[in-house]
DNA sequence: AGCAATAAAGATAATTATTACTAACTTGCT
DNA sequence: AGCAAGTTAGTAATAATTATCTTTATTGCT
């Protein structure tokens, strides 16, 4: 048995965060979490929802885009994929595959002596919809 | 001329803080860059640093690498290159290269309606010296 | 079902990075 | 030197996140 593993027990409110994040493509921030399921769960608390995504987060269950404009933004899909952060409204969009040489990740985390354990692409600029003007 | 440009003083700190950034390879927080200088200039004001590092940002004259553990880093090496992130101690190395396919990434945007301005890879894992017991 | 052990949550306080404010000081220009 | 506009120090205010502590919920057992 591994002395690191903690039990964990079943929790309504925590199934119902890893659910409201994996329900979305916005990539939410804790608030937004909060925000969504405030009205269904009127006594969760702000620290359970910031508890619970550390953890799903420590654990893999969810990741991290990152903190964009202040904020850590979350993301229930864990397959590999490259973002893109707008700019002008703050919106995270998903851009489909790894955009990046796989191969050469290895050969320079070799040649540089890293153990690399993931890596990702965070793409800047203005999304569709604040082209438009609207 | 440009109604958006704003005219701007010369200050012997500013030219301290662009130089500082400008001479260290380790991706410096606001914090460090306070703390290189004091000595130096006994009175500068930590305000001073951050209202500065975010002009420079602003107008291209240094880069962020994105906020790691909490605190913004600053790169002012700004030709592309890409990012390694410790894990364990927290260093940011740089990685030569940009290690992404550049056609594709214009391919995307033009597809996705997306204007691009720049994008970063941030890779992470465990750094050589944490590898090696210390 | 009742109960003890412990995990999880709620409420709130504390922390921490960053930003805003304002009076005093510089700079650029005549 | 004298003025207008930019910059700073010092400090207060924000805002996201984390810690604490008491109460509540879950689990495994009798
Ligand atoms: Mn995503
Ligand atoms: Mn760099
Ligand atoms: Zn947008
Ligand atoms: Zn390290």
């Amino acid at each position: 048995m591994d002395s690191t593993e903690k039990k964990r027990n079943f929790s309504r409110k925590r199934e119902a965060i890893l659910k409201a994040v994996r329900s979305t493509k916005c990539h939410p921030t804790a608030e937004w979490v909060y925000r969504t399921l405030k009205p269904d769960y009127p006594d969760l608390s702000l620290g359970t929802v910031y508890r619970n995504l550390a953890q799903f987060k420590n654990d893999g269950t969810i990741v991290s885009v990152g903190t964009i404009n202040g904020q850590e933004r979350y993301d229930g899909n864990v397959t590999p994929h490259t973002h893109f952060v707008c700019s002008s409204c703050g919106a995270v969009i998903d851009i489909p595959g790894r955009l990046i040489d796989e191969a050469q990740v290895e050969k320079t985390a070799e040649e540089m002596h890293l153990r690399v354990d993931s890596w990702d692409v965070l793409m800047h600029g203005i999304c569709a919809k604040c082209l438009h003007g609207k």
